[in-house]
RNA sequence: GGACGUAUAGUGUAGUUGGAUAUCACUUUGGCCUUCUAAGCCGAAAACCCGGGUUCGAAUCCUGGUACGUCCGCCA
């Protein structure tokens, strides 16, 4: 709780140094408490024993005694050599109704600070319909930019087009030379199109990428085949106009299939990145000609260029290529000259990708370090699996995102329609909707990105405990509180200005938690944004909603018809906050359910 | 073989970078709807991969194992 820390220190530090403490380390050591119930903040004294020659049970007690009154500071204890110290919930009650407490918003409509930051994620090469296996690059880099946003940053959204190279060479390949017989008989021990994706190009377009990789393996002409696919890379690679758009045309409705998947996530870009634009514009060839004058620089044989970034202490495979024996570029070439311009629009860049980008990010960012450039944050997932292994688009072994979403909306319509009978149809359908597709993207962020992620569906689907749907009803509940008093004639916005409401002396422990959870609130904001690790501000929604369920549990807002200015400030407050985090996180705060 | 990552109740997870009686949910189990939405609330049971080391103190740091994942292309 930071803002019992800034006064806390202060006092502490006074204390410590007449008590003849010297060094400055104890600050790192005032921790937040391990146990809810005996603090907020909570000081170990076993280093100052040796120090002071007293057991860290006196001189915890000796500081809990000589610790001066103040307003913020309530119970203060010393118990087997801890000093635990408690917020004092009055002073914690003015905090938050005097919003001490950035609600903030996640689209970032109002940015409070300066930082201009880019995150670039998804970036999946368009070549069929989003599977699960790719949602946690989507799912991850979306919070992350709405919790940049939440946070008070400016953020761009960005998708870096992989508009060359094999994979759109084999698609653009498929469509030129196959027609729907050969893709059909060459698919036909694959499950065919689910019908309801019928007409969704990615769904129909990845046929014939899938046809073509078969028929490259085992037909015939199979080497014209390479040969003509290896001309098209070729071309591509230099520039070639015919051929970059052939390739385009060929991507394009893919791509704006699996962005309509993402826009039912509410996932959306700001931006979009064609990797071609830096061959077409030179900066690629420069940047090899740039290579040329490192010291590192290295030629093999066959006239390939190197950089040797094992002389930079890289360990493993030391030997950076970036340009081939025809003289063409490398994708990572490429990825370089990609983020030299990235980094002219912002000061702060941020990639997410998965761990097997890991060595070619560090190549990456030893290549800029060695330019002198700066390097840009990685936020590494590990990859989703399903129960019968690794996902592959040519086993069969996927889910796809669509279907996925179908399925989810359809086991929360079978909830809401069960718990609601009375509720209409297009009622149902809408809060349906949003709670199945609101778990989809809780379930996946608020697991630990670097943690192995095995996909199941009763665990994607589960609408209880720990879920989307449990945020969702606890934030419906304090709307509905809020309409109900509308409907007993009370004006609720005349009564949240009101300054005259004041807590009661003795606060129930509902209130008292979710007051202490309000205010670690912003703290977690800030490292979850920080250290790129969105599933730690997951975990503190979850916490508030809780919270909220206390508080609803002990503090009635209309009890008889009387109305409890206080509580129902407090409540407003918690539904504000609850209202952006849940935004923040792409969770949909409709406002009954 | 080398590099990097992961290992916590039956299951899935958190653990603020070295602090107390290790979090939350599912499952199992006992209770709570005449009171602002029971998708809820209150209670019980159950865990730090194995061996050394550093420390007043280790799930956390070091070290040696084991298991799993990812990478080690002039692919993207």
């Amino acid at each position: 709780m930071d803002m019992l820390r800034v006064i806390l220190e202060p006092h502490l530090e006074s204390v410590l140094q007449s008590t003849g403490v010297k060094s400055q380390h104890w600050r790192s050591m005032l921790v937040r408490s391990r146990e809810h119930d005996q603090g907020d903040l909570s000081l170990p004294c076993f280093p100052f024993a040796k120090e002071l020659g007293k057991s860290p049970v006196e001189i915890a007690e000796m500081i809990a005694q000589a610790l001066p009154d103040d307003p913020a500071l309530g119970e203060v204890n010393a118990v087997a050599g801890y000093l635990n110290i408690k917020a004092n919930p009055q002073w914690l009650a003015e905090k938050v109704m005097n919003h001490h407490v950035r609600i903030g918003d996640a689209f970032g409509k109002k940015p409070a600070n300066k930082e201009q930051i880019l995150i670039e994620h998804t970036s999946a090469n368009p070549n069929g319909p989003f599977h699960v296996g790719r949602a946690r690059n989507a799912i991850l880099g979306d919070t992350l930019v709405r919790l940049h946003r939440l946070h008070g940053n400016n953020v761009r959204a960005e998708y870096y087009v992989d508009d060359m190279g094999k994979q759109v060479a084999v698609l653009a390949w498929a469509l030129e030379n196959l027609s729907s017989q050969d893709v059909e008989q060459t698919l036909e021990n694959a499950d065919s199109v689910n019908p309801k994706w019928q007409g969704k190009a990615d769904h129909e377009r990845v046929r014939w990428y899938q046809a073509a990789q078969a028929i490259r393996q085992d037909r015939s002409d199979k080497e014209e085949i390479e040969q003509e696919i290896g001309r098209m890379v070729h071309a591509s690679e230099h520039g070639d106009e015919d051929v970059l758009q052939s390739f385009q045309d060929a991507f394009q409705p893919v791509l704006d299939g699996m962005l309509a998947t993402l826009e039912r996530l509410g996932i959306s870009f700001d931006t979009f990145t064609k990797e071609s634009m830096f061959v077409t514009n030179g900066d690629v060839g420069k940047l090899m000609e740039h290579f040329k004058t490192l010291e590192i620089h290295g030629v093999a044989d066959n006239g390939a260029e190197f950089l040797d970034l094992g002389a930079r202490g890289l360990k493993g495979k030391t030997e950076f290529f970036f340009r081939r024996g025809d003289g063409s570029s490398l994708y990572a070439t490429r990825d370089i000259a990609y983020h030299m311009w990235k980094w002219k629009q912002c000061n702060q860049l941020i990639n997410v990708l998965g761990e097997d980008h890991k060595l070619q990010a560090k190549q990456v960012g030893m290549t800029l370090a060695e330019l002198g450039e700066k390097v840009p944050d990685v936020l590494f997932y590990s990859f989703i699996k399903l129960p019968e292994g690794k996902m592959s688009t040519r086993k069969g072994n996927v889910v796809y995102m669509d279907d996925l979403l179908e399925e989810a909306q359809a086991q929360a319509t079978a909830v809401v329609r069960e718990l609601h009978p009375d509720y209409s149809e297009a009622m149902i359908s809408s809060i349906s909707e949003a709670a199945g597709t609101s778990a989809v993207r809780f379930n996946i962020i608020k697991v630990s990105p670097d943690k192995g992620f095995t996909f199941r569906w009763e665990e994607a689907l589960a609408f209880e405990g720990g879920s989307a749907p449990f945020i969702m009803y606890s934030h419906a509940r304090a709307c509905s509180i809020a309409r109900k008093c509308e409907k007993e004639g009370i004006d609720v916005q005349a009564n949240l200005s009101r300054t005259d409401a004041v807590p009661p002396a003795e606060m129930p422990k509902g209130m008292i938690e979710l007051l202490r959870t309000i205010c670690v609130h912003p703290d977690v904001l800030s490292k979850a944004v920080n250290d790129r690790r969105p599933h730690l501000f997951a975990n503190q929604l979850l916490q508030l909603a809780t919270s909220f369920n206390s508080f609803y549990r002990d503090c009635m807002i209309l009890k008889d018809g009387e109305l409890d200015v206080f509580n129902l400030q407090l409540s407003e407050i918690a539904r504000s906050l609850m209202r952006t985090s849940m935004e923040g996180l792409g969770i949909v705060p409709i406002e009954q359910m």
